[in-house]
DNA sequence: GTCTATAGAACGATAGAC
DNA sequence: GTCTATCGTTCTATAGAC
């Protein structure tokens, strides 16, 4: 339905107002509540009222930062990806994506609040009509498109198999990935990055080129 | 919190009441509704009023059936564990199991509805305060139980290699088929029984122990 | 067994004082 | 920029007529 811009944090840089908070501690404060309160309970089972509490302001104090609960997702969508953001420079080395992929899944066994967010959302995004559809279509595209141009690139350069099923090995693994972090959430002792790892090795020694 | 009975179906046998509507063919209605609406919307985001209107009862009438929403979902849940429960009787063969499970990927391309409830579901669950969220942990003990068992069984009888590790390989099974299901759902032109094929395939060429 | 009526609370969002 | 006050809706659930 609506399509959420995250209400283009208004940044002002505080002219000399001297009275009362600062206004982006408290948004900032409202947007770690609301990540942390749609991470556990997910978008729909989350009210205003609530987020508005834990960041310890008026519901209609959070009205102002946000001006809708899809506006306040919005936020929250951005903060993840912008933490999950990839600050690896494409080396050239083979399986660069891969690799990368099994360290997310590693740095990710520190970050449960943020595991629980994507695995809320993925749950209840499918659906057309919800508004984290497109984020979430964005997601997988952006995902899958880095993995399947990373191995294209590797088999341009005779490292790996030219024969290799790009899309089909990229869509295993970010399954194998998704599902494997709701088994985490499950139980923690689970060791994601190992898992990942094996999988990965296992590709590499099936569609790798051996060095002459 | 609460835990969810499903109310147990009064199951009635129509004793010479002529007038008005047969109550398990309204029951049944409500419940097909239910299962619609949860599956595409999510639990939280379903409200009584909706399944009421989509069964063409009053919301009162709903809450004869069903006397409350968690109750509604427990008996939707054990809609789908039944619609889903496994008729094959273990035969002997190595690797039953994740033969099946390749089999029920399969079965699942042509059962959108249930796919949805059951990804919805576990996107949800995970809180512990969540009404479905002993039915998830029991889905996922049980469906690895099987898995590890059978394997056990196979290592036992020495069709499979004595050191595969069984407890990594079902819950990387499971995890792929529950991360393909949720790009099938984005896009149903994945083949998701393919591609449990080719993986559980590659599990037997590596553990399995070859015929002499 | 299904309905109308309604309780009682929580919802998202708006208006306007300060 | 944050608040109080409140709107209009929707929610789950109950009580009782038929």
């Amino acid at each position: 339905m609506t399509t959420i811009d995250a209400h283009a944090a208004p940044e002002r840089r505080r002219r000399g107002r001297p009275r009362g908070q600062d206004s982006a501690v408290v948004r900032d404060a409202a947007l770690r509540a609301a990540v942390d309160l749609i991470a556990r309970q997910g978008y729909s089972a989350t009210s205003m009222t609530q987020v508005a509490e834990a960041a310890g302001i008026s519901p209609s104090g959070l009205v102002h930062h946000f001006p809708s609960k899809a506006a306040l997702l919005g936020a929250v969508l951005a903060h993840r990806d912008e933490i999950d953001s990839d600050p690896t420079e494409p080396d050239g080395r083979p399986w660069a994506a891969y690799d990368h992929l099994v360290r997310v899944a590693g740095l990710n066994m520190r970050r449960r609040g943020l595991v629980m967010l994507y695995t809320s959302m993925i749950g209840e995004a499918f659906g057309p009509e919800h508004p984290a559809h497109e984020w979430m279509m964005r997601h997988y595209s952006s995902v899958l498109e880095v993995l399947i141009e990373g191995m294209r690139a590797d088999q341009e350069r005779g490292v790996v198999r030219a024969d290799a099923p790009r899309e089909m090995i990229a869509r295993s693994v970010v399954a194998l990935m998704d599902g494997l972090q709701v088994q985490w959430l499950i139980d923690e002792s689970l060791d994601m990055e190992a898992m990942m790892r094996i999988h990965v090795d296992a590709l590499k020694t099936i569609w790798g080129v051996p060095r002459s």
